[in-house]
DNA sequence: ATGGTAGCCTCGCTA
């Protein structure tokens, strides 16, 4: 049994207590980080290393920055997502470990959609990051390994994903093009984690830090655990932890975790 | 139509 943690912690520096609590705690066999907001050398390595973990860090100064974590070792395939000419956005970490090949996916907010009725750079990148990853995802599923992608896909998949719907059109997270982008990527044969173990079930991983959205429970389900079909044979559990989101000094995503084992 | 909060390290950007 191998269990696989997601989590975007929104800077690994200023959520440290936190991540090594959970991690502690919760002790998964490999963990995936989004957004640690800091260079490789600036992430806190030996405080992992001390609960066992080894590290493949893809970081960068202030924006993004994505990690592998392992109780086992780590040999990294891809440390950018392939396709991305000049792309040199932190976003992306691949290897394999534990007897699983695993992703860390910090994919890009696409906000604003439009300004001035123009559709924006920001929402184009998002959009042909998505097709990228529709085409690396063709390659991978092609080897027949199993396979978990698991991170920040900054995409709502359906209506029950979210608290208000129909106030979310116009957000990049829920446009029509990014729910489509997203729904091609899901149709090659992949396996959503969490609708497979709990049905229609409406539960986020995400809730804005505005608002008083967490205390009102408006959130959206953004962090996907994502299996190949191989993968998906040996899915045993799966669930969101709500519990890091109500803590002090709190992310503003909650951990979503899922376990692969014989059946 | 706007602003609401958080992190980073600038007086704004990204989310």
């Amino acid at each position: 049994m191998v269990k696989i943690a997601s989590w975007n912690v929104n800077s690994v520096r200023a959520r440290l207590p936190n991540v090594l609590a959970w991690t502690r705690d919760t002790a998964p066999d490999v963990l995936l980080l989004q957004e640690l907001k800091c260079e490789a050398d600036a992430f806190p390595a030996l405080e992992f290393e001390e609960l066992g973990y080894n590290l493949a860090v893809v970081g960068q100064k202030t924006y993004n920055g994505v990690a592998i974590l392992s109780k086992s070792a780590i040999e990294i395939d891809h440390r950018k997502l392939p396709g991305g000419d000049g792309d040199d956005q932190a976003r992306y970490v691949e290897g394999f470990t534990s007897g699983v090949r695993v992703a860390s996916i910090y994919l890009p907010n696409g906000n604003p959609i439009s300004d001035a009725g123009q559709r924006t750079d920001k929402f184009a990148y998002k959009l042909a990051w998505l097709e990228r990853l529709y085409r690396h995802v063709r390659d991978l599923l092609a080897t027949e390994d199993a396979f978990v992608l698991g991170g920040d896909f900054n995409v709502i998949p359906e209506p029950i994903d979210v608290h208000d719907p129909e106030g979310w059109d116009k957000d990049a997270l829920y446009h029509v093009d990014s729910r489509a982008a997203f729904r091609k990527l899901m149709f090659l044969g992949l396996t959503d984690a969490f609708r497979a173990r709990h049905g229609h079930a409406q539960r986020y991983t995400w809730w804005d830090y505005r608002s008083g959205a967490w205390a009102k429970d408006q959130g959206a389900r953004i962090d996907h655990l994502l299996l190949s079909p191989q993968a998906a044979d040996q899915l045993a559990a799966c669930d969101i932890d709500r519990r890091p989101r109500g803590l002090d000094k709190a992310s503003d995503h909650t951990p979503i975790w899922c376990e692969l084992g014989d059946r």
